[in-house]
DNA sequence: CGAGGCCTTGACCGCGGTCAATGCCCGTGG
DNA sequence: CCACGGGCATTGACCGCGGTCAAGGCCTCG
């Protein structure tokens, strides 16, 4: 075999918190490979989110319809994890989809048999944290820059910090993201000459 | 004793997971207690999170100055608990201060010997992750809503969702909290008759 | 070769930012 | 007890950015 996406998968959970053989061959048997083409729905919104998602390959977007506008609200490339954090932990419904940006392979963990797997292994639950950790605290550095920036100024921030996306994402997408309309965003980048 | 600030610590903390006895008396002897007066500063900017706080009475603001304007993005009443949460996990320092709004007390859990808390007590640490779950949500439709609402849309909401606000925080931290400024705010609460 | 999606450009408008001044409420000190 | 001062909220005038609606060009895919 050339590439094992679950072996990937568990290779990311021990790259967060150094995971044990037990916990790691716990995790492998949990791991579905699933593939996905572009402009699919993986999850489709108003259910709850019942599923841990690794990117092996390709990209996704986690995207809500507010009044009929296509919002993203993340942006997942290969090698991270995706999943709607508001349902994630108390299954609570969430008018949220995640959609497939670019073709690939997923690797889906359902969340009670992993949720089930921490009672046994402990340090599956801290990796598992870690991650949820770290994501906090993008949350909070993407709330801040929203809240003091500009437009203008976050599309900058964008281009330094997360320049990747600019090569797997449409930019009407990114300009949703950024809280602009596509139409702003086209004249920021107009204007930096 | 009337009202014992610790003892209320213990109790939020029993009510987001169920602690039990010995990682109660483990969290007791933790807390210290500690008093603040208006517009005092519970922690200056540019030091790492070595500190849990839990506002037993009073209210407090997390806050960053960049380039000289002061951004508050988070307040905390009575009952919850407040900490820079960027530099929580890594001790990285973060430009970020909390400010005492409301006079009342404190009660100070050091990062450190909580953490090493969690060794011997799990339930514990099952504990803190339920708060960091429930900020993480937090800040999830936080985000959301700055990135799709206008301001004025934002401050329907605030009215909505968080009324008592209004009254422990000036409308100047309000404003930034929304971000937008005092004038702008100032206009909007104008507008709607 | 045609159709549709995506990005761009244009014109117009209104909201929110900025700067400045006023009024109000409060605590402080004479 | 009153006078003063400072911080906070408000209001006004002005401007520019970004939203909206509409049209045009380009590429990809069927």
């Amino acid at each position: 075999m050339t590439f094992d996406p679950v072996h990937a998968c568990v290779l990311a959970f021990q790259g967060l918190y150094p995971v044990d053989q037990a916990g790691s061959t716990a995790l492998e048997q949990l791991g579905r490979v699933q593939a996905m083409v572009r402009g699919e729905t993986i999850q489709p919104a108003g259910q709850p989110c019942r599923t841990l998602y690794f990117v092996a390959e390709g990209s996704v977007r986690i995207h809500s319809m507010p009044d009929g506008h296509d919002v993203t609200e993340r942006i997942v490339l290969a090698g991270g994890f995706a999943a709607r954090g508001e349902s994630l932990f108390d299954q609570s419904t969430v008018d949220k989809g995640i959609e497939c940006l670019e073709d690939g392979v997923l690797v889906a963990l359902p969340t009670s048999a992993l949720f089930a797997a921490f009672e046994a292994h402990r340090p599956l639950e801290r990796a598992f944290y870690k991650m949820v950790e770290r994501d906090y605290v993008r949350q909070i550095k993407r709330l801040e820059r929203i809240q003091t920036l500009s437009p203008a100024e976050r599309y900058a921030r964008l281009l330094d910090e997360e320049p990747e996306l600019l090569q797997h994402v449409p930019l009407k997408h990114l300009a949703s993201y950024l809280g602009i309309t596509p139409e702003s965003l086209s004249r920021i980048r107009a204007r930096r000459t």
